[in-house]
DNA sequence: TTAAATAGGTCTAAATATTAGACCTATAAA
DNA sequence: TTTATAGGTCTAATATTTAGACCTATTTAA
């Protein structure tokens, strides 16, 4: 698919999807998550070709979502490490490995925990500005100013 | 890239990309979250080909992320609706909505908020079984018992 | 009760994207 | 000063995606 073909969309799902909605990319940003910085442990971790991860590493680095540095001790290494707008994509991960555990088989191969209690990770929920749980059920999607009226319509039918 | 090179990964992470790890799918399951059932209805809303959609929604079919039926009022229409399995990728989506209104460009366009209560999402969070709130810099992986050395390296390494 | 329209496809050739692997360049190590 | 490493580029073969013509089973209109 063309990678920038979403990014008009009017809904914000289908812009993050235009810069993140892309299978090889969403793994190399799981990679750079567990802490991958390198472009040979990038295509050894992901199975990337070079061709293909030369690119997405360029299209990431432009998104904002990796930063691109040189080696400083040894100057033939980059680096590509992940700025804020990266390092938030992880509730986006979270809630990907959570879906994983309930409906996918695989065994008992992760889990995620909190590092302070050592809870297991139950569900992914939103949270309101005072940090009042906000279930999924009770979620819906309200139409804001800047809407089309195509676009207003689908939403009120969908969370009438 | 190859839908389903994914499937063998040990990461769940890897794992769910497989199923929905490709911008179609997660705009199609989007669109499916939004209300949309019909064939015609999802080429128009996503873009995609006939022939791209035609392959796409075979796939969610069997993943039991959608499920297919014959419209009983008027036998030419076929409906693919969202399954449990389906319905439980709204965090994901919710998780991508929230991202997008953090970090991309596109006014208010929608927004999420609790249907009871009216506040809007500020962020997603992870929750324990208990019902408390689990921040996300408070997350971490831990390997589980069915691990490989390989994975299990990198999991601590990423989250020591 | 034919005729036209609709829904959901299939099929095809052309255009794009991806692959494996050879090759290149700068830096560093032996 | 040769050899190795990191991070690429380039290319031909392969695979995917596209637009759009066509097909079939229903349903609606004349």
């Amino acid at each position: 698919m063309l990678q920038n073909s979403f990014a008009e969309f009017e809904c914000p799902v289908g812009r993050s999807l235009s810069e993140i909605g892309d299978g090889w990319t969403l793994l190399i940003i799981r990679e750079a998550i567990y802490g991958t910085t390198q472009f040979e442990a990038f295509r050894e971790n992901t199975g990337a070709s070079r061709g293909l991860l030369t690119g997405r590493l360029a299209q990431l680095v432009q998104s904002g979502i990796l930063a691109k540095s040189k080696g400083q001790a040894d100057g033939r290494e980059t680096h590509y490490r992940l700025t804020p707008k990266g390092r938030d994509l992880w509730p986006v991960m979270l809630s990907l490995l959570v879906w994983s555990e309930k409906h996918l088989s695989g065994g008992d191969v992760v889990k995620a925990r909190s590092r302070s209690t050592g809870a297991a990770v139950h569900r992914i929920s939103a949270v309101d500005e005072d940090g009042n749980l906000i279930a999924p059920q009770d979620t819906v999607l309200v139409p804001g100013k800047d809407i089309s009226d195509e676009f207003k319509a689908r939403i009120e039918a969908a969370f009438a």
